[in-house]
DNA sequence: ATTATCTATAGATCTATAGATAATGC
DNA sequence: ATTATCTATAGATCTATAGATAATGC
């Protein structure tokens, strides 16, 4: 127990002086990643990912406090990765002359695409976020950054929209999108009435279905 | 390891041929399955169990051949109840009359309320399928007979949709509400953009997309 | 007599540490 | 001289079993 509340979320990871140092712990780093992504928490002991980085039980202890602290190391960095891409993602910037389907379609293929290129990033983290309250914190900010962003973009265009309750209307489109995302990138899918077909497919009906559901006007219709 | 394949999958559990023994097992199993629920697999010990239930670890051990064995047959018994469960709902019988937006109520209200009922029933499930492929394998096997059900139900009233394509666009809504769902009724929920809002709301826009989405017609504008 | 239960413990992990040994860089 | 690494092992669990003890019902 630490000896005082200011103290007691503080997790120590030595900050190593030497080149050697450093590529151990990025060893470490990475081979957790791995395992915890293969296997999930329970299943990856110190002991394995010593072995997969190369180096022994001991030199982990003497990067990182105890095991937690490295599986919180891990997904920390994990987490400030996806931050700066969601932050980058949502600048105003980027979008401008973009419709709300526009942005509905790359939100839809932009996490296709991540889930593609780290196949169990997620699932990692959820894992461990589960034995962990300040990671489980941390990502649900994370999320919500992103809703709010994705929000704030689809309002500043609440113009396009016909649904009576546009605010109703979009929190549960992006709901909706979010579910069947998970749904459809998760670990190990398990078969739904979906699963089936390709993701082309599911992004074209996505849209279809939120289209119809917010009542989008193209700007063409808004003109006549 | 088993001598040939034909018994490789034989998990034996003890039938007791006391009074005693039935009360014991009953309690050992309602035991694990409220642990399960709890804490997850890898957390629950086989002394946890009997502690609970009343009983000792080599009690336990008199009644189920080993540990994957007592959560195999916790998960084989919760099974069993879904299946009879919905089987019985499926029953054509049963929906005489009704609309493709009744049933979709139907099958959305009755889920919300079985989440209800035992919180963490399908958590529970999950997790010990997750360590257990045939268990898994069982799941799916439940999930494809209530999917199919359902689809056969709606195709049966297929004159109510206007989508182009009512195969797809049955399929698309089908995992659209599953997977919102599985969002809205998990273990711990994280925030989502819809879930401050009440399962009501939540089951009215849901309907309300699936209607625009599949172009349903009511009876008197298919008369009209 | 048979069946069910309990106590006690062997054996297998896994986390974390102590102490010895090797590499680094001022 | 300091920092990083390794080897070996203590201590904490947890699964599963052996053997003794108690309850059941023919």
């Amino acid at each position: 127990m630490p000896r005082n509340r200011w103290i007691e979320n503080l997790r120590w990871v030595r900050t190593g002086q030497q080149d050697r140092s450093r590529r151990t712990q990025e060893a470490l780093l990475r081979a957790a990643a791995e395992l915890l992504a293969d296997k999930g928490v329970e299943a990856t002991s110190v002991a394995d990912v010593a072995a997969r980085a190369g180096c022994s039980v001991g030199s982990v202890y003497h990067h990182f406090r105890d095991k937690k602290t490295l599986l919180v190391a891990v997904f920390d960095r994990m987490q400030e990765e996806v931050r700066v891409t969601t932050t980058a993602a949502l600048d105003p910037e980027r979008w401008v002359g973009a419709s709300i389907e526009d942005l509905l379609r790359a939100y839809l293929e932009f996490s296709i695409e991540m889930a593609r290129e780290r196949p169990s990033f997620k699932h990692a983290g959820l894992a461990v976020a589960e034995t962990e309250a300040s990671l489980r914190d941390h990502l649900a900010e994370l999320r919500i950054e992103l809703f709010d962003g994705l929000r704030g973009l689809i309002f500043d265009r609440r113009s396009e929209i016909g649904h009576p309750d546009p605010a109703v209307a979009v929190d549960f489109v992006l709901e909706q999108l979010a579910s069947m995302l998970t749904t459809r990138l998760e670990h190990l899918a398990a078969p739904t009435p979906f699963s089936g077909r390709s993701h082309e497919e599911f992004v074209d009906e996505a849209l279809a279905s939120a289209s119809r559901y917010l009542q989008l006007q193209t700007t063409s219709e808004r003109k006549r």
